[in-house]
DNA sequence: TATACATTGGAATACGTTTACAGTGTTCTC
DNA sequence: GAGAACACTGTAAACGTATTCCAATGTATA
């Protein structure tokens, strides 16, 4: 703890710098004696390598930054939580950018490569986090990143390819929405997330299929634009209920909004799923303790995490992608907020 | 874009890399034309300043470490994201270690300081990061730091004063309690956090407070020990289900537990608040959207992360500071899941 | 025995920035 | 008009590490 340096360390020892490093992070460099009286040395005096120093030496920082627009989602701090541990794993540490959407932040966090504070970057958002000026700019050269969960457009990404792991949020709603038809119902209301979400506008669309391919028309009065938060299904589902026909099911595009929904159905003393059905998206850990228990889609949240920085990590190495999408397999849940359609 | 470094910015240009570093990072200290066309060259070369490079001269990093034992916990989550949103405003970084709560994790973040990855340390565990061998040696000099919500024994700091952010823990807690008391409960069970947590023995402490100055008995087998979980809240009160002689309320420590406790009363039937009430701390954003609302002790969540922040910069900066505690004001929230004792 | 070869340690350098110090020219003061 | 004060810029030395050369030593080969 002591605030020694190499140069300090190997002057006690009587030996060169060039010795102390190998001994210490290229131990096989280095006759046995030497590392041995090295190491004991360096825990004795409480040598803490400076980082930045070796940093500055090697060009890494081994460090990602999570570019994320609320860490205090409860879907996204299970992503979270898997990142960080696999990154430590791997000798990484992460840093995290909450950008609230804000587009400026973003721009801010995704500089960070460039400023060398980090050497990746994993991101949660539609965009990605550089200026279009720089990214029109032909010295413009794309940092190690990975995209999780939101697909970025090829041509809003200038022509890169960027990699991304996610579920198949088409199949994922189609089979949601498949389940609710199989209960019977007809009139299926939707409240989406950010509409300028790509994993919104799939959602979406798996919910159309699913409609069209059992011949149930799709009711544009029943798709309500919402936001992947509580407050939006609770206000959206009143808006639901004021309706002169009324859906006998509602397909919240994540479990927060579900949340939400359900806590308006009840509070105008609608029975669900009785009187109507409500499915979510992600199965956070709550989902299963909310009453009644939600039927919704389980995402594989620590399998999400690991993929991003694994990929991540194989990109910042200059190994070869195979697959610059990793799609990962989700699992329909059914609990108890879903049920057959009730009579009129 | 361009990787193009400070010696090259000043070559182009012909004039010297101070004159640049000047220009870019002290304004003030230099001509207006120099300034002017410094800032433009390096806007069009697409100038990044390596950071390695600065925070060595400097031995400044800008980052804080968050040492934190869950960070997918609703609560933290929002404690996180004001800290976060605090430190990039103050142009600092957040690092992110998630601990699991184990001891050699928390150790390795806890060195990050001394690795000179970061300036200091906020800290949500009542342990320090650091191990004992390290704090005895006298060579050890405490870095930067802020205690999160848990108080840290003194004597465990080695006579270190901790820094700490928090509510009063007991107070909120006796609060909670007066507040069942009020209602006419007289049997009240407790669902503790980890045990070995202070602001667990605090809340504890606060409990014990109200029953006697309200002349009742402290029931010790009402008191279960459970930790901050979901899972503990609904498998400890199936636990308190079987007792003999049922108290008529629940007081669980944090409103996860509480969501736990509420799904389990229900899945056996009970009315809430008419046959059993029950109450939490923390209020989580989900608390109010819960069946039946729950009754809480509010945090200022965001007040928590910003003064962590703002007293840990201090720190760094060598200020003084005046109080080494930060106390915030909570709030009592009273919502449905609290009524008054049922006539048995 | 002499030569090639493997192993190991040391000296020096580079990474990219900031900043103390020195130097130059300009303006102000009396 | 001389000297001081000032504003600005350049020179060069760090910061702490990893690594590339080289030299030296010991070891196996011809």
């Amino acid at each position: 703890m002591s605030d020694i340096g190499i140069k300090q360390l190997a002057k006690n020892l009587g030996i060169s710098t060039a010795s102390v490093s190998r001994a210490l992070s290229n131990p096989d460099r280095v006759s046995t004696a030497m590392r041995k009286r090295v190491q004991t040395a360096a825990k004795l005096a409480g040598y803490r390598p400076n980082k930045m120093g070796a940093s500055l030496r090697t060009s890494k920082t081994r460090n990602i930054i999570v570019i994320i627009p609320d860490i205090s989602d409860t879907f996204n701090s299970g992503v979270i939580r898997s990142l960080e541990r696999t990154a430590a794993n791997r000798g990484y540490s992460v840093l995290f950018g909450d950008t609230q959407g804000i587009r400026e932040l973003e721009i801010t966090y995704g500089d960070m490569v460039q400023t060398r504070q980090a050497d990746g970057i994993i991101c949660f958002s539609h965009r990605l986090p550089f200026t279009d000026e720089d990214m029109a700019s032909d010295s413009f050269k794309m940092p190690p990143l990975v995209n999780s969960c939101e697909y970025i457009d090829a041509a809003q990404a200038g022509g890169h390819i960027v990699p991304l792991v996610t579920i198949d949020n088409v199949k994922a709603s189609r089979e949601l929405t498949q389940h609710l038809i199989d209960l019977g119902h007809i009139d299926i209301a939707v409240i989406t997330g950010d509409i300028s979400s790509p994993s919104t506008t799939q959602r979406l669309q798996g919910y159309q299929q699913a409609m069209l391919s059992s011949g149930l028309p799709v009711q544009q009065q029943l798709i309500y634009e919402g936001t992947y938060t509580l407050e939006a299904g609770s206000t959206i589902t009143k808006e639901i209920l004021l309706a002169k026909k009324r859906p006998t099911a509602i397909f919240c595009m994540c479990d927060e909004t579900a949340l939400g929904c359900l806590y308006a159905l009840k509070e105008h003393n609608f029975s669900i799923p009785n009187d109507i059905s409500v499915v979510g998206f992600d199965d956070i850990k709550f989902a299963q303790y909310f009453s009644p228990a939600l039927t919704t889609i389980a995402q594989p949240v620590a399998e999400i995490g690991q993929q991003c920085v694994e990929v991540l990590i194989d990109i910042i190495d200059g190994k070869e992608i195979k697959k610059p999408m990793v799609v990962l397999p989700h699992r329909l849940v059914i609990r108890d907020s879903t049920g057959p359609r009730p009579d009129r």
